[in-house]
DNA sequence: GTATCTGCAAATTTTTTGCCAGTAG
DNA sequence: CTACTGGCAAAAAATTTGCAGATAC
C-alpha cells in the first residue's frame, strides 16, 4: 500500500513539475483515489471520499485538482449527457461501456487498433484525426436484459 | 422548401403519435431547424434561431422539445465536456469529429461497420452491447495545424 | 372535454471565480 | 521570498420544475 502510494505520488510529482505546477497534499489525495478506483467517480464523489483522507479539502479544490490532472494527462474527463462529469484515472488505451440499466460505467479492456483509426481517418473528409473516443451502451452482466435488444447504433 | 418542411412535419407527427405525444408548433419548429442544419446547435442556439420563426417559444420549451425528440429517436444529444450539450437531428449512422482549434463539430460521413462492433463486443467481458458512439478529435481542414500532432488516443 | 403542452419565473444542479491567507520550492 | 494554491462563499452557467392558462385531438 505504502509502496503504491509512494509511486502514485512520484508519478504525480513528475507530471506536475513537467507542467509547471506544484505538488500539494490535496492534489496527491485526489490522484491517489482516482488512480486506485475503476468507479469513474464524479467530482462530488471524489470530494466525499478524499475529505476523509486529508486534513481538509474543499469541493472547489477538487474541481481545480481534477482539471489540473486532466491537463497533465493523468486523468480524463468523461461526459455522458447525464448531468455531471465523471473522471477516469486510467491513462492506458481502453474504452468505456455504460449500462443503460444501472448507469454504471465499466472499462472495456480492449481497444480499437490504430490501423482501424487510420482507415476511418480516410473517411474524415479533410479532418486531421489526432485522437478518438469510443463508448458503448448496453447492459452489464448483472443487469442483463434479453428483451429483443439488437445492435442499434447511436442509442 | 415547403415540400421539405411538410415532410419534416409529417415525420415528426408520426414519431410523436407513435410515442403518445402531441404535435405542436413549437416542437415542429425545433425539429425543422434541427433537421435542416449540421451545426450541432446547443439548446440556446436552437432557441435563438427558432424564436424568429414561431410566434412565441421559451427556452424551457426548447429543452422539453429537444428531450422529446431524443426520446422519439429523432435527435441525439451530444456532450463533449465543454459545458452545454449539443443536439444532432441526423439519425443515420455517422460519427462526429471535434476540432480542437475552432471547437466546431463536424459530421464524419463513414461509420464503423457492424462487424467491427461485434468484434469489439467480444472484448467487453460480459457486457451486452446495444449501441456505441465514436468521436474523433483533431483539426478541421480550415484549422489544420501540422505541429507534430501524431495519433495520440484518449486526448 | 380533457389530458397534454406552453410560458414564465423560480429552483436546482454543476462548475467556476474572486479574494486573502497559506505554503511549496 | 514570491508565485502558485487552497478554502470559502458568492456567482455563473445549464437545465429542470411548478403551476395556471392555452391547445391538440
Amino acid at each position: 500500500m505504502d509502496q503504491q502510494d509512494l509511486s502514485s505520488d512520484d508519478v504525480l510529482r513528475d507530471a506536475l513539475e513537467e507542467h509547471g505546477h506544484r505538488f500539494t497534499e490535496q492534489r496527491a489525495a485526489v490522484y491517489r483515489f482516482l488512480s486506485s478506483t475503476d468507479m469513474h467517480p464524479t467530482a462530488d464523489e471524489v470530494f466525499l471520499t478524499v475529505r476523509n483522507q486529508v486534513p481538509v479539502i474543499s469541493l472547489a479544490t477538487v474541481y481545480k485538482s481534477l482539471e489540473t490532472l486532466v491537463s497533465c494527462g493523468l486523468a480524463q474527463k468523461l461526459t455522458f449527457g447525464e448531468g455531471c462529469a465523471r473522471y477516469d484515472g486510467r491513462t492506458d488505451p481502453h474504452h468505456h461501456a455504460r449500462c443503460l440499466s444501472c448507469e454504471r460505467i465499466v472499462d472495456v479492456p480492449g481497444s480499437l487498433p490504430p490501423e482501424d483509426v487510420r482507415e476511418l481517418d480516410q473517411e474524415t473528409d479533410g479532418f486531421t484525426v489526432t485522437g478518438y473516443r469510443l463508448e458503448f451502451t448496453g447492459y452489464c452482466s448483472g443487469c442483463r436484459e434479453d428483451d429483443g435488444a439488437s445492435v442499434m447504433a447511436w442509442s
